[in-house]
DNA sequence: AAAAAAATCCCTACATCTTGGGATTTTACA
DNA sequence: TGTAAAATCCCAAGATGTAGGGATTTTTTT
């Protein structure tokens, strides 16, 4: 099931700041958004697994998403300035995070969240990638198209296709600016060494 | 002459989310603090150029910190929470963030600390990439498609294609993988803190 | 030698990106 | 207040990549 936290919250800095440390541990998308009704951008989303962080600062009753996207299964956790706590229980909400909330906090929240449902299975059946797969996986990150890996191997496009399915399967990386970093943080490039601008 | 910008404010959110926000537009080290006592620790650093982003709720009198860090060319800009500006003049600062800044008020803010010390010589014909494509780009380089980008910026896609037509004439690179290297190199992204399982 | 794993090759339909043109509106600045 | 830069938007054709199926041949391993 598709995955997404939303953020609601009219301070960039707040948006950015829980964007940030939620990215850290949260394999989902994101949506940043500064006011309420643009979520109505989002009515389509249905079916879906959601999360939505919004303020409520100056303790105002909070919003109820419950019938603003019903399809969905939704929770959501309540931003309130320290010093503004509302005095009435807030509604199926049990989570808040503060102005002074720290990220593993924010994280376990979120984690809550979810693990009512199921935690990320993280496959770690350690499928090491083969020798042609790293080979094609640097050239990829070196920027070479299927096309030229396929010249530069002496093998047919469809082969590096091939070996580009199980790369991302074996990875669970499908863009190609993460399978440049992966192929960073495993020594198969060097940014040492490699000018980004050699990266044809 | 070396720069380096602290920020030091007891909200992780605030701390990360300034930081995200200042990271996308100046190459320089950012240190993230919680305390003003932690600014002790680099009491070494003389003779460098630096901005203190510092909080200042409650309306306190802040702190001075030219005794601080006597030897250094410092500008301080001050976090304010709206609500709670305090009525005497702040010495020596003319800015504030308050929770409602936006990033491109920050990063003026910080523009103009430094700006008055002196332009950017415009080494070169400096073919800086503007913020909108400093924007493009990291999400790029975070793995995100033309569309889902356009959809993040909330803009349409046809812009994103512009600016990425830019930033590769601007950049020479044409491929993501080279474009995300340089993204790193740049400090768009954080290998430190991005796993590469994220990058969609 | 049989089984398993790796490497090779092929297809289609669809999605997405690139290229090379534009044009208009906003914003910053002098 | 006018100008330049930045940001926005649009199109079409062709290139390239992705997703989903396969199949065959080499190597390795047991």
């Amino acid at each position: 099931m598709n995955r997404k936290i939303f953020i609601i919250h009219s301070s960039e800095i707040i948006r950015k700041g829980i964007n940030t440390i939620l990215r850290n541990y949260f394999n989902v998308e994101i949506v940043l958004l500064e006011k309420i009704e643009e979520l109505k951008a989002f009515y389509e989303l249905n079916g879906q697994e959601i999360i939505i962080i919004y303020e409520n600062l100056s303790g105002k009753k909070p919003v109820n998403f419950k019938p603003l996207l019903d399809k969905n299964q939704i929770n959501w956790i309540i931003f309130q300035n320290d010093k503004e706590m509302s005095d009435e229980p807030l509604p199926l909400c049990k989570f808040y995070i503060t102005l002074a909330t720290q990220a593993r906090d924010i994280e376990r929240m979120v984690s809550r969240c979810w693990d009512k449902s199921k935690k990320q299975p993280r496959t770690e059946e350690n499928e090491e990638l083969t020798i042609r797969e790293k080979e094609v996986l640097q050239l990829v990150a070196l920027g070479h198209s299927n096309k030229a890996i396929a010249e530069k191997l002496f093998i047919s496009i469809h082969t590096v296709i091939s070996h580009r399915k199980n790369i991302t399967e074996k990875t669970g990386i499908k863009s190609i600016s993460g399978l440049t970093v992966y192929a960073i943080l495993n020594n198969l490039i060097d940014t040492e060494t490699i000018n980004p601008e050699d990266l044809i």
